[in-house]
DNA sequence: TATCGACCTAGCCAAATGGCTAGGTAGGGG
DNA sequence: CCCCTACCTAGCCATTTGGCTAGGTCGATA
């Protein structure tokens, strides 16, 4: 069951003139089951599928062209992977406009998949069930919503210009993954095949693109965007 | 709306012979509804009651008697208070089975839940729909229910002995806290108006708590088990 | 009363870190 | 071809840290 990442509930045509036509993509199945309770509460509107993985997301748009995808972009373990998909699905189905609903508020990500042709940003533990039924409605009519508290995240956000184009490297990101094991710079080097003063070369940038100065923060603000 | 924690929808009284009564205890409206929907698949299963703070899970509990309390520890900014009602619930209570359904899987909070009274824990990520009923009816028989990941944790947190009783103080997690900041110990000693060396001293006693060496890693594994 | 846990303080020293400047290579795109 | 990015390396120096030992008070609990 699930083993394609696809959902194992039979869908896709049990509201075929429903006039919102949503995908739910979340690797949670109680949240995939409340969102659907939540929205089919109010006529007009129906889930015609699921998706619990990236490449099930595509699939899913392709086949059943939603009026409106809800997604959290965390459905593996590469919260890049779901800003891509952003990019992909507004680009290759404008149709389909895009509501995120994320566990954790994150100004990067918030912006980030806006940027990338997001409709709206929601937080799952600050909505309301209104709210969601509203946002659905409201995005797909054209509107971009931000729920609770990430408006004023956007708005913070926009004042410094440089706090959005801080995309981490790779590298910078396997040195901060060794920093929040506890490793000191020599033992990272020696890990990763490379001299300690690279390591710390990483550190300083990984420094200046999440604004921190000591490691500690570095790792707290890496996990809080959901980098780690 | 929910003002009181308590929840808006009315319920209680819906299905007043079923054999299985829950109460869930979640702040997430989304998983609340969720959790229902997907209980109340299974006849005889009922949600009857909801909470989404601290208070209202007691007088829930009070109220409406449920056989089994579906709760997530993370009720509000502290998560040794949902431990603590554990605690509560299942000695003022005893009737109501508890089953812990968390967002991350943290072994200290795994070990500590059980030894305070729960009598299961699943993560939301994890867990599939049908093994959620089936968790719900095992508690209600007696039966202590692990779901997937959880089981091989609390095996490696049982090996070690020391690793349970590890509970941080409030004045280490304020430092802790404050080091995920990126303060340094100075100005953590200022911020808190002790000297240098006590902050020193609480990071010492959290180290070997956590068993961490480097205060990156403390803020990490404090982090990943919920405690900031 | 004795004992314990949480809290606070001091000082020592080796090691690690942060912040900087100043270089190098390889690959991609304009 | 040049420029830009990601990546790699070196050295310097003040500051911070980790890890330790050795004290102290206070309140609760046995």
């Amino acid at each position: 069951m699930e083993k394609d990442g696809r959902s194992d509930v039979p869908l896709g045509r049990r509201s075929p003139m429903a006039s919102t036509r949503v995908m739910v993509a979340d690797r949670n199945v109680i949240t995939r089951v409340g969102i659907r309770s939540i929205l089919e509460r109010n006529p007009g509107m129906a889930v015609v599928a699921e998706a619990t993985s990236y490449e099930a997301v595509i699939d899913g748009v392709d086949e059943h062209g939603p009026d409106v995808l809800i997604i959290d972009l965390d459905l593996g373990d590469d919260t890049t992977r779901g800003l891509k998909l952003c990019e992909e699905i507004s680009e290759r189905y404008p149709a389909t406009k895009i509501l995120v609903l994320a566990n954790t508020l994150s100004e990067m990500i918030v912006v980030e998949a806006l940027r990338r042709g997001a409709d709206g940003y929601m937080c799952k533990e600050e909505v309301k069930a209104d709210e969601l039924a509203k946002g659905v409605k409201a995005v797909q009519e054209g509107e971009t919503v931000l729920g609770r508290g990430v408006g004023s995240l956007v708005a913070r956000g926009l004042g410094s210009t440089k706090g959005s184009h801080d995309h981490l490297t790779d590298r910078e990101l396997d040195v901060i993954r060794a920093v929040a094991k506890g490793l000191s710079n020599k033992q990272i080097a020696h890990e990763m095949f490379v001299s300690e003063s690279t390591v710390k070369f990483h550190l300083q940038n990984s420094s200046k693109k999440l604004n921190a100065h000591r490691r500690a923060e570095i790792v707290h603000r890496a996990t809080a965007a959901g980098l780690l």
